[in-house]
DNA sequence: ACTTTCAGTCAACACTTGTACACTAAATAT
DNA sequence: ATATTTAGTGTACAAGTGTTGACTGAAAGT
C-alpha cells in the first residue's frame, strides 16, 4: 500500500513537467526532437541530403513511422528547420538593429554577434551552408529567400544614409546582395576552421570586416 | 570459311577504334565515364552525396564491383572530379588573362566568358558548387583550396597596378579572395535561374559586374 | 461516463545499398 | 608459344531504405 502511493506519488513528480503536457504540447515536443536529430546529424558531419527518414527517426527516440505524424518527408522537415532558422536570423537581425553602433552591417560588433551567433548555433548553419548550394531545388529556394529578405532589409536600412546618396535604388539593392553573400559565403569556412582552432573565430571576424569596408568604400564611391 | 572470314574482317572495321585502343587507354576510357556518370547524375538534379557507387556504375555502362577497379569510393572519384575541374579552370583563366583587355578580371569580356562557360558544364558546376559547402570535409577541403589557388594567381596578376599601390600584399589577397567567391558564389542562381530563363545569363552578368566593380572601386580607396 | 481522436508502436514488404569472392577472357610480358 | 596480369562479369549476402496497414492507449470532446 505504502510503496504503491508512493509510486504512485513519485510518479509525477519525478518529471513533474511532462504530466502536465497537453496532447498538441507534447506532438510540438517531438516535432521539435525530429527537427533537432536533423540538425544534430547534419551538425555531425553528414549531408542532409544522404540522411534517412529513419536515422531522423531513431535519434530522436522514436518509431520510424511516427515521422510521417509530422512531416510527409525529409524535404518538408528541411523547409521547417529553413522557416525556424529564418525567424531566429531575423530576431538576431532585429536586436543588432537596435544597437545604435550598427551603421549599415559594417560595424565591428554586428559582425562580432553574427561570429558568436553561428558558433553557439552551428548545426543550424551547417545545415543553412549545405543545403543552400546543395539541398533539392525547392530547399535552395527557400534559402534564397531567406537571404535576399535580409539584403531587402538592410537596403531600406542603410538607403537614408547621406553618403549613399550617389546611388540609385536598384544598385543599392546589388550592394545589400553583396553584403549578405560575402557574409554567408564565408561562413563554412568559420563553421570548419573553428573546429580545429578556435582563435580562427578573430581571424574570420577581421577578414570579415575588411571585406565589408571595402564594399562600403566601393559603395561611398560609386555614381549610379 | 567465307562467312567466318567475313566476320572476322568486319569485326575490327565496325568500331574501328575501339580495337586500336590500349589496355590502358581503355581503362581510361570507363574511368572517365564513371566520373561523367557522376557529373550528369548531380547535373540531373540529385546531390552527390546521396548518389549510389552501384548508380554510378549502371549510368556508366558496368558492373557495380568494376568500379573499385579506379576508385575505392565514392569520395576519391570526387576528389579526381576536382582535380579535373581545377585544371579545366586554370586553362579557362589562363586564355582569359592573354586577352589584353583582362585587367584584374574586372573586365566584362571576362565575366561573359566565365557565365558562359559554366552554361556549357553546368554539371562540372552543380557539382563544384554542391561539393563546396555541402560535401565531405576532405572535399570541401579540395575545393576551397583551388578557390585559394585562383585568388592568389589573381593577387599576383594585380599586384604590379598602378591604382593598387596603396593596398599592402595582405589585405590585396582578402580583395582578391572577395572577388572570387563573389563569382563563385551566385554561380549556383546563375545555374538554377538559366534553366527556367535563359535570358537571365545577362542578368548575371550585369550583376556580378557590377559587384566587381564595387569592389575594385573600394580596393582603389583602400589605404592599408 | 462514453466516444472519438490520434501520436506513437509493431510487423512486414519490396528494394537498394556497399562489398566480398570466384571467375573469364583478352591484352601484355616473357 | 606460353605464362601472367587485370578490367570487367556474375553471384551472393547482410544491412539499411521508404512506406503500408492494423493496432494501442491515453488525452480531448461530448
Amino acid at each position: 500500500m505504502d510503496t504503491l502511493n508512493v509510486t504512485l506519488a513519485t510518479s509525477p513528480l519525478s518529471d513533474p513537467v511532462a504530466h502536465m503536457l497537453t496532447r498538441d504540447e507534447k506532438k510540438a515536443q517531438t516535432r521539435k526532437s525530429l527537427m533537432d536529430a536533423a540538425l544534430a546529424l547534419t551538425g555531425e558531419g553528414s549531408n542532409f541530403a544522404s540522411i534517412s527518414l529513419r536515422e531522423v527517426a531513431k535519434n530522436a527516440g522514436v518509431v520510424p513511422t511516427s515521422f510521417y505524424r509530422h512531416f510527409n518527408d525529409m524535404e518538408e522537415l528541411g523547409l521547417n528547420i529553413i522557416d525556424d532558422l529564418g525567424l531566429m536570423l531575423r530576431k538576431l537581425m532585429r536586436t543588432a538593429r537596435q544597437n545604435e553602433d550598427y551603421l549599415g552591417a559594417l560595424a565591428r560588433s554586428s559582425v562580432e554577434v553574427y561570429a558568436n551567433y553561428v558558433c553557439t548555433h552551428k548545426n543550424y548553419f551547417y545545415f543553412m551552408e549545405q543545403v543552400r548550394t546543395g539541398g533539392t531545388p525547392i530547399l535552395r529556394k527557400a534559402i534564397r529567400n531567406e537571404l535576399r529578405y535580409f539584403a531587402n532589409e538592410l537596403a531600406s536600412d542603410i538607403r537614408p544614409l547621406e553618403s549613399l546618396a550617389t546611388i540609385n535604388d536598384t544598385d543599392l539593392d546589388i550592394v545589400c546582395q553583396l553584403i549578405v553573400g560575402t557574409v554567408f559565403e564565408n561562413t563554412i569556412e568559420l563553421l570548419d576552421q573553428v573546429e580545429i582552432n578556435p582563435g580562427y573565430l578573430d581571424t574570420y571576424t577581421e577578414h570579415t570586416l575588411k571585406k565589408l569596408r571595402l564594399i562600403w568604400l566601393g559603395a561611398m564611391a560609386w555614381r549610379s
